[in-house]
RNA sequence: CGCGGGAUGGAGCAGUUGGUAGCUCGUUGGGCUCAUAACCCAAAGGUCACAGGUUCGAGUCCUGUUCCCGCUACCA
């Protein structure tokens, strides 16, 4: 029997899941798993929560918990909402559990006998207040280009500059606000660069992944690839098991991914099996389901890992979903511009099945999808109403009818039933490969036309109006059967729905072989009373769900101005200066000829400058408070010689100069009469 | 800047190895009335982002350009 192994990927315990998770990951994975599982495969479905890492340290600090606490509540939380939502785990378990912590250490032990790690001392900022080393991104401090006071160690959101955490001018940490000082720490290296042409053979002998999947590891592939700290200096997390390293732990993507391996070692052994023929059998397929985040870590980083240590099989496939955005905007879990799972239920309690089809068949499988309320009202009403469960309930409703909830024998059969009858046994095969490809919404467009299928053949026949009852009844079986064959096909997309399609025809489960035969419903055989499968979405209730995301993006926005209002209380006044300081700013006034938006950044603007001398181009991180256009023509004053720097790739020769508001708005320091271009300010 | 992915009728998406451009929703007209005013049939609607090129023939291959997403923030 083929064995499969499918992980679905480890979701950070720092927060409440949403629509997206779901939608790029979770239901895939269930999807194929359930389709697995129905034709008897061998699978073991695998998923967790990842509880390390710095963020999880940094919630934890700000609500005063322990970072234990943390992941529990979220453990939970998370652990249930999947369970909701009929996802269907064989084990679903956590990365701060003894065994991972072990087995962790095994492979990290393992690669380190066999001398695959470099050591490596390197100088990093330290926080001594918080006792620990500061990640670049927490790391504060005034930007070189821009003089943003609140720049981070990576980047700063004012003017886009890419940063390194020593080009920022007095450093602070963000976990406790103290000044951070260099310090010397040993950490080891997975050398990347070294096992590239072996990493390289492993994925391009998998030519068949997804064109953003292959892609993306083309591009890392041929940057490059860099050796990797598999080591961090932190407290929460796994020790490293190596002598003196205290405060060390290892870092959260080495430890991670071995999750998959420790938690089906967890449920083999409660469950009778052989982890090992789940891990370390070459006839066992490995299927990774990621959103595209996470492309670089189970294509690359994870396979180098196994490699190294040599005795596990590697992914067959790793199907990585793009993401889903949210009317209109990215969904976002600090900005709560999401739909969260179990608010979802608590609003629209027994509804999992219309949210798993509404995800399912508009899941961002080969580009980013958007999810709106509108859309799922629709798909809602017009093809789980209308036409799913409309048909079933047409088949069950008139069977009642005419024979009183008993199948009726099939008759003679004319052309057109032996036509449908010959439609139905094809779908069971093309919604299969569909699954087996990976192609979950091809697959899902098949079991709806089925359902029409199932319509289309009741209109044809008209057995309302069908005088011979013997007639009527070879309908009736034809249409019970569809609906049958229809409950197996769609239980991996609706497995509630249908559970409650085989409850309603007397049925047990059936395994897909049994999909698309003739005969699943004997005559005579007696079916349980008809109950609706779905019903409508009134316009009110989605109204009022744009109305709360409405909400959020209020508070959002409130919120923010908050913030700024806070940080805006009017600035204190810097030293006092000579006039000598002041005289070697040479500034003047200029205007503007052109002006356009800076590729790929939201904040600089270039413009091109008519100094009286020359034409000078000069970036500015305005684009938030100005357009290109509005630019155009207007006078402005200008810092002429600061010394050229390049932003994005374009030098700027210059600066021009802004008086802020107390809202952080922009305003132009424009002379009150048109002076001539490079006229002097003094 | 660079690299990867995307751009297809009003909306959301398919288009596998180049050979008459499809699906769902929506719209319009018709049919039916068993069914949750659901269902069935038909029609209208696309110069397949833009500009070149290869080819007997290109949505599909090549080159360039534009815009969106990612590689870079919590995050599938």
């Amino acid at each position: 029997m083929q064995k499969y192994t499918v992980t679905a990927a480890l979701i950070y315990a720092n927060g409440p899941i949403h629509i997206g998770h779901l939608a790029g990951c979770y239901i895939p994975a269930d999807i194929y798993v359930r389709y697995l599982r129905s034709t008897g495969a061998d699978v073991a479905f695998i998923s967790g929560t990842d509880e390390h890492g710095v963020p999880i340290t940094v919630k934890a600090k700000k609500e005063g918990k322990t970072p234990q606490q943390v992941v529990d509540f979220y453990y939970e939380q998370i652990k249930k909402s999947f369970y909701d939502f009929g996802i269907s785990f064989d084990i679903y378990s956590r990365t701060s559990n003894q065994a991972h912590h072990q087995l962790s250490q095994n492979i990290f032990t393992t690669l380190y006998d066999k001398g695959y790690f470099d050591e490596e001392t390197s100088e990093q900022y330290y926080d001594e207040v918080a006792q620990q080393f500061l990640a670049d991104r927490y790391i504060a401090g005034e930007c070189p280009v821009c003089g943003n006071p609140n720049a981070y160690g990576d980047q700063c959101e004012r003017c886009g500059s890419t940063l390194s955490p020593t080009e920022l001018k007095n450093p602070h940490s963000t976990l406790s606000g103290s000044k951070p000082v260099m310090k010397p720490t040993k950490n080891w290296y997975l050398p990347l660069d070294r096992m590239q042409p072996d990493i390289e053979k492993y994925v391009n002998s998998h030519k068949e992944w997804k064109t953003n999947v292959f892609g993306q590891c083309q591009s890392w592939l041929k940057e490059g690839l860099k050796p990797r700290a598999m080591t961090r200096d932190l407290d929460w997390g796994i020790k490293v098991p190596l002598p003196d390293t205290d405060g060390k732990v290892l870092y959260v993507w080495f430890d991670a991914p071995i999750g998959y391996i420790t938690f089906t070692k967890e449920w083999a052994d409660q469950n009778g099996k052989n982890w090992e023929d789940y891990w370390k059998n070459k006839d066992t397929k490995l299927v990774h389901f990621i959103g595209k985040d996470n492309i670089v870590f189970h294509c690359i980083i994870f396979p180098a890992m196994l490699m190294a240590e040599g005795s596990y099989i590697l992914a067959d496939n790793v199907p990585a979903n793009e993401f889903m955005n949210l009317e209109g905007d990215k969904i976002s879990t600090s900005r709560n511009w999401a739909v969260w799972l179990h608010e979802y239920l608590e609003e629209f309690p027994e509804k999992q099945d219309e949210l798993r089809y509404v995800l399912s068949a508009n899941a961002p499988e080969t580009k980013d999808s958007e999810f709106t309320w509108k859309d799922y009202q629709t798909r809602v009403n017009s093809e789980l109403v209308g036409v799913f469960g409309n048909f079933v309930n047409r088949a069950l409703v008139l069977t009642h009818k005419n024979f009183n909830g008993v199948v009726p024998a099939k008759g003679e059969l004319r052309e057109v039933d032996t036509k449908v009858l010959e439609e139905l046994m094809a779908f069971p095969k093309a919604i299969g490969e569909a699954i087996s490809n990976y192609k979950f919404r091809e697959a899902l467009n098949l079991i709806m036309d089925l359902a029409r299928l199932g319509n289309k053949y009741l209109a044809e026949t008209e057995p309302w109006k069908e005088k011979d009852p013997e007639r009527v009844g070879s309908i009736m079986n034809i249409a019970l059967q569809i609906s049958a064959s229809l409950a197996i096909v769609s239980e991996p997309f609706l497995p509630f729905t249908a559970a409650k399609i085989f409850e309603m025809l007397n049925l047990d489960p059936q395994q897909w072989d049994s999909a698309g035969r003739v005969d699943l419903l004997a005559a005579g055989h007696k079916l349980n009373p008809a109950q609706l499968l779905f019903t409508k979405i009134e316009d009110s209730v989605v109204e009022k769900q744009v109305q709360k995301l409405l909400d959020t993006k209020k508070m959002n926005e409130l919120e923010n101005k908050k913030k700024e209002d806070e940080n805006k209380s009017v600035p204190e006044l810097k030293a006092t200066i000579q006039y000598d300081d002041f005289a070697k700013l040479d500034i003047r006034v200029g205007t503007i000829l052109e002006a356009e938006k800076v590729a790929k950044s939201d904040k600089l603007l270039k413009f091109l400058i008519d100094d009286g001398i020359q034409k000078r181009t000069i970036l500015s991180g305005i684009a938030k408070y100005f357009t290109p256009e509005e630019m155009i023509g207007k006078q402005v004053t200008f810092l002429a010689n600061l010394a050229p720097r390049k932003m994005m790739g374009v030098e700027s020769n210059g600066m021009i100069l802004m008086a802020e508001d107390r809202d952080g708005s922009l305003a132009l320091l424009q002379p009150h009469k048109a002076v001539w271009n490079g006229g002097p300010v003094s």
